[in-house]
DNA sequence: TAATTATGACGAC
DNA sequence: TCGTCCTAATTAC
């Protein structure tokens, strides 16, 4: 499913794409035919992201919270505006090849945020004719003959400008809420270091993992105290870490939590500007091109049960937190 | 054709 | 801790 990095991408497809024009609404499968309703008509003022929440708000104070779950997705079609990596990306990755992504991603080293973060609109040239899934992981295909296209399966919602045709499916959330409402879903998250760069924010997820009896392993995938964070980035800031999933968030170091948040800003930002989940930074050019390569082998520990550990070499274990498949190094991470 | 899987989250016990 | 909801792609048979 989309950890917050995606999220945060898809917010500035809609910040590109869809802010400042009038949106047509409906619901292809029905079951937000009244939501549909309210939005129909009304121009789009504002997309943001919060952790994995996606909020979109269209004039008169009507916002559109859309959670995706652990399987939804937005599909846009049309002449769609392209962020810069998709563009360099998957411009030249031909069909459904996901390897083609991974190899011509930029360098992470390289990437380069503004202070406005996930409000950067960098766009790379014309508008493009293209069809561009964006869940997990970012797909782009030939654009379909018509515009807009046939509805496809599922699809909860359309959003329909007079270039571009956004379909979500799959959400485990998606309403239409006012202002208060809104704020009120904000206020229960925790910190999301791209919406809140500053001490503060370091300081508050500190001070609230260090009271905690609970072990860290299920504090980073509560969404009440750090915004983001799922499944993958958990074992791999746990790894990077080397950090005991079991440790009770009380009995954690001060520092090693700060260096959970920092790192947690690192990986984000670069997930966030490259599309690609990104947890092994620091290789060589050849050794991360040979990880992006291969879904399999580009990180730490996730998905790697059985497996060597690449520092120690000791089997990668996997089991059962919080009803999530954890997976860590029990000789690297005391 | 069916079973399995997924990078979430919530509410009932 | 368990069941439930949301959907589509992949894998097994």
């Amino acid at each position: 499913m989309p950890e917050g990095h995606s999220v945060h991408r898809i917010t500035r497809q809609f910040a590109r794409n869809f802010v400042g024009h009038v949106v047509h609404a409906s619901s292809p499968q029905g079951r937000f035919a009244e939501g549909a309703a309210v939005i129909d008509g009304r121009r789009m003022v504002d997309a943001r992201a919060v952790g994995k929440q996606m909020f979109l708000e269209f004039e008169g104070g009507v916002w559109l919270r859309v959670h995706l779950g652990m399987y939804g997705a937005w599909d846009f079609a049309g002449d769609i505006r392209m962020d810069a990596t998709i563009a360099s990306a998957n411009g030249r990755m031909g069909q459904t090849n996901q390897r083609g992504t991974f190899l011509d991603a930029p360098n992470p080293d390289a990437v380069v945020l503004d202070a406005a973060g996930e409000n950067s609109l960098t766009s790379i040239g014309a508008p493009r004719k293209a069809r561009l899934r964006m869940s997990e992981a970012e797909k782009e295909s030939d654009a379909p003959e018509e515009f807009p296209p046939e509805p496809v399966g599922q699809v909860r919602v359309r959003l329909l400008t007079d270039t571009v045709c956004a379909d979500l499916r799959g959400p485990t959330a998606c309403e239409v809420r006012d202002s208060a409402e809104i704020e009120q879903t904000v206020a229960k998250l925790g910190p999301d270091p791209l919406v809140d760069d500053t001490d503060a924010a370091e300081q508050r997820f500190t001070e609230v993992v260090r009271r905690k009896p609970t072990p860290i392993g299920l504090l980073l995938m509560d969404q009440s105290v750090v915004s983001g964070i799922g499944n993958v980035y958990r074992a791999e800031l746990l790894y990077r870490a080397r950090l005991d999933p079991h440790t009770p968030g009380k009995l954690v170091p001060e520092e090693t939590v700060r260096a959970l948040w920092r790192d947690w800003a690192h990986l984000l930002r670069i997930g966030v500007e490259t599309g690609q989940m990104m947890t092994m930074d620091g290789l060589d050019p050849d050794a991360w091109r040979a990880a992006m390569a291969d879904r399999a082998d580009r990180h730490w520990v996730y998905k790697r049960e059985g497996l060597p550990c690449r520092t120690c070499g000791t089997n990668i274990v996997l089991e059962e937190m919080g009803a999530r498949k954890l997976y860590w190094c029990p000789t690297c991470q005391t």
